[in-house]
DNA sequence: TGAAAAACCTAGTAAAATACTTGGTTTTTA
DNA sequence: TAAAAACCAAGTATTTTACTAGGTTTTTCA
């Protein structure tokens, strides 16, 4: 598993959604103001959430994205895995340098290793984080910061 | 904090050598015969890990690396810290970005994240993983592999 | 109906990090 | 004194990161 600040921005991206979709999808223009991140680098990176089943995307105005799970359901280890893809299925799979049994054996521990950081990940929910923050308090910031619909009007999701 | 396979690179070294100090200094030669990696790109992990005074050098013929301290008051997160300098320093220190209190929440909750991770790795031993493969495994290979010194003197340490 | 807002898509690319290579020097041992 | 090792500096190919550019498709709303 690897933890880069990649996974952080999806992670980032990820609370500032789940603290601002009561109202509606959020759109990656607004999560690109209030976070920094670049607005194309932003779809790429839900472009795979949505292919995991994290996000469920809405076209047209007011659309965005929304969870596509109950934040208690969303992991951190989800969205990390999301967005950084293993690929670590190379070194050592039937490889010459095996032959003793010693490269094996440490490409043991540290897969054991990583199963329990999997473990922990997996442990830590991004309703907790969005909770731990207190109360939302991006919306407070009004429609040029979170370019919400000032009318309030929820938008209907597609089934 | 940075989790690569550069730290993985690094853990697996250090396994190797509490596994095979217990004979003498191990040479950065034998670990990268044994893990399959780059002799010249062990030196420069190990000059990190050895200012962090994790590893001690032994030079001359028959020298190598020994661990700095016990296998058990040596954590994972000490070697990843080691060799994946933080420089995580960027990012909204004081920023432009940071006016509505929005980015520094959720950089307060990433690092947050960190510090619980940060916890965890330093959980881990050193002394655990390598008790977690069973028997030293590594000797058996005979000097061919190992490139230990046949006649088992023990060579002295610098103190 | 048509403009605009959004997701969605593809390709390229600059900067950084990774994983080396090369070619040394210094120290220590036998 | 030769060899083995740490130690050191500089360069480099590859990969990843983070982004830019330029679209299309879908949907909403005036």
């Amino acid at each position: 598993m690897r933890l880069t600040t990649k996974g952080r921005y999806a992670v980032t991206a990820m609370i500032d959604l789940a603290m601002n979709q009561s109202l509606g999808p959020v759109s990656l223009k607004s999560i690109s103001v209030n976070q920094g991140i670049s607005l194309s680098y932003l779809e790429q990176l839900f472009a795979k959430m949505k292919r995991k089943n994290l996000v469920v995307g809405a076209r047209g105005p007011g659309g965005g994205y929304v969870l596509a799970r109950d934040v208690d359901s969303i992991s951190i280890a989800d969205i990390i895995l999301a967005v950084d893809e293993p690929l670590d299925i190379t070194e050592c799979e039937g490889e010459e340098n095996c032959h003793d049994g010693k490269r094996c054996l440490t490409h043991d521990l540290w897969s054991e290793l990583t199963d329990q950081l999997h473990v922990f990940l997996r442990g830590i929910r991004l309703g907790e984080l969005m909770r731990r923050s207190g109360i939302d308090q991006a919306r407070n910031s009004g429609p040029a910061v979170r370019l919400a619909r000032s009318d309030g009007h929820r938008v209907g999701l597609p089934e």
